[in-house]
RNA sequence: AGGCCCGUAGCUCAAGUGGUAGAGCAGCCGACUCCAAAUCGGCAGGUUGGGGGUUCGAGUCCUCCCGGGCCUGCCA
């Protein structure tokens, strides 16, 4: 068993998973092959945020599925409950509290400013308060382990950037109690759609454009095989964006000399896609067995319990926190 | 609180004065290709936001409800 609190000495980490159903390989070899391995040099708070997944609209059914079929994921993947914390974030309410609390340390400019509000905001039809606050509840998501470590993708610097911002205006009003997180970026493999490898693979585009970790074999196969290759002419000597997007999954799942191969067969231009195709599902096929065996044995009720158990373990220290960040407000008890 | 506009396929939009709900893109299957792409051939796609009404007949008119946007007023 590990410590928690003031006695543990690695540092602390902290990561918000939204809670999108089952993964595909583009977040596993983008983020969470890296928590697996985060767990060992951290001490990892892990939060399936299922309250920031309800600034957009969504179905309350889907909602519950997506958030206990990412939490059997997780686990599939690797993620140790022996090792790390892995839980709801609705189950630790202390979340929601103390985002209520730094919302009033938030600039409303700075959130105006959050590129990602934009982004998203426009695609929705009803835009809700609760996505423009979605950053405030971020860094309460953070603070509240007092984590300083942030493993995160390029896209979310500004909102890492935002946390150290509240987290620094509050102990400069009212005590120095908050440490300034800090991005920890790793560098991490951007998996291309294989439909279209000029766009980030992502369930949102459709079935085409993600590979799940749970996906059936010849569905992987058929996948790999109508990855686009080359479209159009390209620069001497530099691979089409499909045919990177390929190499790069040789190289994360096959042997070294393998992918050296097929790298010196394309240089010496004798490369055929087929064949390496082939070989790219064969080996990403391998790679996934793992993480399907242990899917397969993950049962709910376990999974439930061990989301209970992060849960009582992230809401001890968040806890504190939280009663700290009332006390220096001056809310809560009424008598000094 | 009052007024105005909008809701049609997954997406963007069409359907003079009421008269068989369509197109483009996306999607699916096939041909071509080392695999793809492009191209070609084919297929599928809808309780027109919901209920009620008028009519021989309603996407279209009336009414209520739901949802979205805009303007004005009111209150601090």
């Amino acid at each position: 068993m590990i410590g928690f609190g003031s006695s543990s000495v690695k540092p602390i980490v902290l990561s918000g998973i939204q809670p999108t159903g089952t993964l595909h390989i583009g977040n596993y070899f983008g983020a969470v092959k890296n928590y697996v391995a985060l767990q060992d040099q951290y001490e990892c708070f892990y939060s399936i945020v299922d309250y920031h997944a309800i600034t957009v609209e969504h179905d309350p059914q889907e909602l519950r599925k997506n958030t206990l079929a990412m939490a059997i994921d997780l686990l599939a993947c690797g993620l140790d409950p022996k090792k790390c914390t892995l839980f709801v974030q609705s189950q630790v309410p202390e979340h929601t509290e103390l985002a209520w609390i730094l919302s009033a340390v938030t600039s409303y400019g700075d959130l105006q400013r959050m590129t990602q509000f934009k982004e998203k905001g426009e695609l929705q039809e009803f835009v809700s308060c609760g996505l423009f606050t979605y950053p405030v509840l971020q860094a309460a998501d953070i603070l509240i382990y007092k984590a300083s470590k942030v493993p995160v993708g390029e896209d979310q610097l500004q909102h890492i950037e935002l946390a150290r911002r509240i987290a620094r205006r509050f102990n400069s009003r009212f005590g120095e109690m908050f440490p300034e997180p800090e991005a920890l970026l790793t560098e991490a493999p951007r998996i291309m759609s294989p439909a279209d490898p000029t766009r980030k693979m992502s369930k949102s585009l459709g079935p085409k454009h993600y590979i799940a970790l749970t996906e059936p074999e010849e569905s992987i196969r058929e996948k790999i095989k109508t990855a686009v290759t080359d479209i159009g002419p390209r620069p001497e000597g530099e691979k089409s964006p499909g045919v990177a997007n390929l190499f790069l999954l040789l190289k994360l799942t096959a042997p070294r000399e393998i992918y050296e191969q097929f790298e010196a067969d394309y240089a010496k231009g004798m490369l055929k896609y087929e064949p390496l195709k082939r070989t790219v599902a064969e080996y990403l096929v391998k790679t996934l067995e793992p993480i399907r065996a242990r899917r397969a044995q993950l049962k709910e009720p376990e999974v439930k319990e061990i989301l209970y158990e992060g849960a009582k373990r992230a809401r001890a220290v968040a806890r504190k926190t939280l009663e700290e960040a009332r006390e220096r407000i001056g809310v809560g008890r009424l008598i000094a």
